[in-house]
RNA sequence: GGACGGCUAGCUCAGUUGGUUAGAGCGCUACGUUGACAUCGUAGAGGUCACAAGUUCAAAUCUUGUGUCGUCCACCA
């Protein structure tokens, strides 16, 4: 009857298999449940092609696995969808550094020879992806992945752009934006990041006949100024204000104009700010604002523009140096300082971005639309979070606090720039010719027709992930009714999704975006609840990188200690949106857990003929002993509490929950338990504990799970389903209310304390004992369980069991719950004084501080009755424990 | 400048309506190998819950302030 299985557990022997194996059975996609009433479906955030996969990708495939393989086996229709996403400039800036190493450039290769380039590459990174994802045991629906550039996907985005072109959402104007001259290309304004530095502040005059000094970091911008902004306030240039200048500034002539805007500081500097309005937005809105002229003086490679004598064809650099030199001679600088300030970089080449003016593609995010009746896009994506939208209950964001983070930035959102000029990417479905102007779906009939060279940020079609996996085909997708419909069964089964889980740290890039494209777009929301984590940085809690050498690969870990192992030390130990650290360590400590619920099975499957056992029926709860009823509840309370927790993303207490019943109570208790006691339930109850214990822990580790299950029974997969909550419930009743759970526990408390005793005592633990215990009231209960006592590690030879009795001095004594105990023969008088007089030291502070607690008038008149009764309770409690000792 | 978060045992962190002597894992100390497991077992040590004031019969928990570390947003010419 007994089954082997190996001495320890060694994942990487069973892992590749049984994927496959589950991958064969169909049980990745939600036709296995088709009868289902309810769906559950996430879409995995799709990592970008620009190589492997790290940590953070492992966390995040962990938590979405536990939700999917958990609602899979709670028999919801459940649908986990893979994809990758294109990532424009990320994958298109990785390949041009490949390429560059050879010698080469995208301008060189050419627009299609380039592209192809980074398709191979793409390809290349999607494969070791979805290779990665299997090997973490992701329980992904393979058969509907998606690519954000496949054919679908652009058909989704053209026709939402299309609509958004119609609705005037989507314009066409000349505006100072952020532009990285390295790219080539737009950014957005979250695309652009800051980094502290120390720049020089130039303290200068135009010419020596203009009145006020500004102050610059940038000094040969100034080349294009057309104002001088001060605030209203300022008594020093009041008087200025509204006059205009003719200026010679450093041999170029321009026309000063002196505005006032509130804006500016007055201490910064010297309270007075060139205006340029051509490289700085804030200078570009003052220009809107007074009707100032702009001049660019710097093109788009970074360099000064036709037109500006000795610096033209200059790289902004070498032209401040001239500048300033050019100031120095005609001793117009009054002084340098050197300041902190920040810089602007290029998110993904850390390039400085220059701000100019460029004709670029933008999402209006203020114009009121009629069909959302006068909101504009940001006030319903704001509503979504905030109240709901479109009959839907409001979206959800686990941890709650982001919410604030999203309103504040969804509030101060400024119009969306989303043409960007590199080559990879879904290009804007706009063409022109002579002077007519065409947005469609498709390209327009007839010859002559030019397409707009721009692309779209990455983020454009990634915001339309919910629904646009759930096309199969182009044809699925149309406007119709002024939406786009998705004309497909998965669509209509699968959307919205129940949750998007992701980084908060893409909560604006991302999530946000999809929030506004899915409401604007289909006229629902794309998800009802969004779960944030954190980031999984090292043990020192430094962000993981190749150059600190402190990466530690998933892929390194796997084949060392395993997947669930691996899986476990980014479930256990983590709070949402908190950051994780993580070391090789905590790792293995986890595959010593796997080890245990493996060794605990190996020895339940010898001594036992284990089958799968759902349900109590089978169970004669008359015949079992006190530990078999025990562990019966235990196990059934940890249903409860890990499916609750599940329920709540509480990832780490549910996974809590079963480590401690694993080890703390099935291993070190009930299996101890079962070697002496004689039950003829103990098959039934062995069989319905492990059968619940494997299938609660499979959503954290399904591999090992899956395994010992092979053993259990050979029909079916553990993946299939969850323990029956409802069910329990009532066979539950039965036995609950006897308080099963305190009788087993002062049973356990005696043992403990027996233990303690010979320890302390230094007893060796050879020595076998005489034990004496006067049970009082709980004899019975004693007597029942009086093989426990006599096997757990007590070293009791002898038991005799009395209701009371004489003291015995001299003797080591012990007592418990008003239980005392005795242990004959085993004394060193002078430890067994110094544990009793410790024991009394402790119990009497413990009887002054519940003293002086009922001793408080304010505490029993005012604290609820039943603390009030228990504290009294314990009182006269521990005074009868304080009277034996002594 | 604005906001958010952390500060609990040597380390990593739980602690969800304020109510037993504040918990877990790892590490540490002592002892132990009886056939599931040394990837193990038994026992133990270890905390003024960052600080201060307040609310309350009662505060790790609520309020206010301070310190400190970190993150995000805005951006300074």
């Amino acid at each position: 009857m007994s089954k082997e299985l190996a001495k320890s557990y060694e994942a990487k022997k069973y892992e590749d298999e049984i994927y496959k194996h589950w991958e064969k059975s169909g049980f990745f996609q939600p036709e296995i449940n088709k009868n289902a009433e309810k769906s559950y479906t996430i879409v995995l955030p799709p990592p970008n092609v620009t190589g492997t996969l790290h940590m953070g990708h492992a966390g995040m495939l962990a938590y979405e696995d536990v939700l999917t393989r958990f609602h899979r086996m709670n028999n919801f229709k459940t649908l986990w969808l893979p994809g990758t996403d294109h990532a424009a400039i990320a994958t298109q800036t990785k390949v041009e550094k490949i390429i560059k190493e050879e010698g080469t450039s995208r301008h060189e290769m050419g627009r299609e020879k380039f592209l192809d380039r980074v398709r191979q590459f793409a390809q290349d990174s999607h494969d070791t992806i979805v290779n990665q994802c299997k090997k973490m045991g992701s329980s992904l629906d393979w058969s509907r992945e998606a690519y954000t550039l496949d054919e679908t996907r652009e058909r989704a985005v053209n026709s939402v752009f299309k609509m958004m072109y119609d609705d005037g959402l989507i314009i066409r104007g000349e505006r100072v934006i952020n532009w990285c001259p390295r790219c080539h290309s737009t950014l957005a304004d979250d695309e652009v990041e800051y980094k502290e530095n120390k720049t020089k502040l130039y303290y200068f005059k135009y010419s020596k006949d203009f009145p006020i000094t500004i102050a610059t970091t940038r000094p040969e911008t100034k080349l294009g100024d057309t104002a001088v902004a001060v605030n209203p306030k300022d008594d020093r240039y009041k008087d200025f204000i509204g006059k205009t200048f003719e200026v010679d500034f450093v041999g170029l002539k321009l026309n000063i104009k002196i505005i006032a805007d509130r804006h500016i500081e007055m201490d910064f500097g010297t309270g007075a700010l060139g205006v340029t309005p051509a490289h700085s937005m804030v200078d570009w809105q003052m220009a809107e604002e007074n009707n100032l002229e702009t001049i660019k003086v710097i093109n788009e490679d970074g360099n000064i523009h036709e037109g500006f004598g000795e610096y033209s064809g200059l790289s902004a650099k070498e032209a401040q140096k001239k500048v300033v030199e050019n100031l120095e001679k005609a001793k117009l600088i009054e002084k340098v300082e050197e300041i902190d300030n920040n810089l602007s970089l290029c998110y993904r080449c850390d390039t400085p971005i220059e701000p100019l003016p460029s004709l670029q593609w933008f999402i209006d995010v203020n114009k009121k639309l009629d069909k959302f009746d006068g909101k504009s896009i940001k006030e319903i994506s704001v509503q979504a979070v905030k109240t709901g939208v479109f009959g839907r209950e409001k979206i959800n964001i686990v941890p709650n606090r982001f919410e604030k983070t999203y309103f504040n930035w969804m509030e101060n959102l400024r119009d969306w720039c989303i043409s960007r000029q590199i080559w990879f990417g879904h290009q804007v479905p706009v063409w022109y010719k002579d002077n007519e102007t065409y947005c469609g779906i498709t390209p327009p009939e007839g010859d002559g027709w030019i397409r707009d060279e721009a692309t779209l940020d990455t983020w454009f079609s990634s915001g339309l992930w919910t629904f646009s996996t759930l096309a199969q085909k182009p044809d699925d997708i149309r406007i119709e009714n002024d939406k786009l419909m998705i004309d497909t069964d998965d669509f209509r089964n699968f959307h919205p999704t129940q949750v998007l889980e992701t980084g908060y740290d893409i909560l604006f890039f991302w999530v946000a975006r999809m929030i506004i494209m899915t409401t604007y777009a289909i006229k629902d929301i794309p998800f009802q609840d969004v779960y944030l984590h954190g980031l999984i940085l090292d043990d020192k809690g430094k962000k993981m990188s190749k150059s600190k050498g402190n990466v530690i690969d998933p892929l390194d870990m796997i084949p060392k200690y395993g997947t669930d192992a691996t899986r476990l030390s980014l479930l256990i130990g983590c709070t949402p949106g908190t950051d994780l650290k993580i070391s090789e360590e905590k790792i293995e400590s986890f595959r010593n857990l796997v080890n245990k619920l493996w060794n605990v099975s190996r020895y339940i499957l010898q001594n036992a003929n284990i089958k799968s056992q759902n349900n109590l029926s089978n169970i004669k709860i008359k015949e079992c002993t006190l530990s078999d009823k025990w562990i019966l509840s235990e196990t059934i309370s940890l249903t409860k509490t890990v499916s609750n927790y599940i329920r709540g993303y509480q990832f780490s207490l549910a996974g809590e929950e079963l480590r401690d019943f694993t080890w703390n109570k099935l291993a070190d208790w009930y299996v101890e338990a079962s070697k002496f006691e004689n039950s003829s339930q103990k098959e039934e109850v062995l069989s319905f504990v492990l059968t619940t214990l494997l299938k609660l822990w499979h959503p954290y580790i399904p591999f090992v799970t899956e395994i010992i299950w092979k053993e259990i029974s050979d029909t079916d997969l553990i993946i299939e389903s969850w323990p029956s909550e409802t069910d329990f419930n009532n066979e539950w009743v039965k036995f609950s209310e006897k308080g099963i759970s305190e009788q087993f526990k002062l049973i356990q408390e005696i043992i403990e304390s027996i233990r303690n005793a010979r320890s302390e005592n230094k007893v060796e633990p050879s020595k076998k004992v005489k034990a004496i215990i006067y049970a009082g009231d709980k004899i019975d209960l004693i007597k029942e369980n009086n093989i426990l006592l006599k096997s757990l590690r007590t070293g009791i030879e002898d038991l005799e069991i009395k209701e009371n009795g004489e003291k015995i001095e001299g003797e080591i004594h012990g007592s418990i719950e008003g239980i005392e105990f005795y242990l004959i023969g085993a004394i060193d008088q002078e430890k067994e004084a110094e544990r009793i007089k410790k024991e009394i030291a402790n119990l009497e502070k413990m009887i002054e501080m519940i003293k002086s607690k009922l001793d408080n008038k304010a505490f029993v008149e005012n604290a609820p009755e039943e603390i009030v009764n228990a504290e009294k309770e314990k009182l006269s409690k521990y005074k009868e424990e304080l009277n034996k000792l002594k």
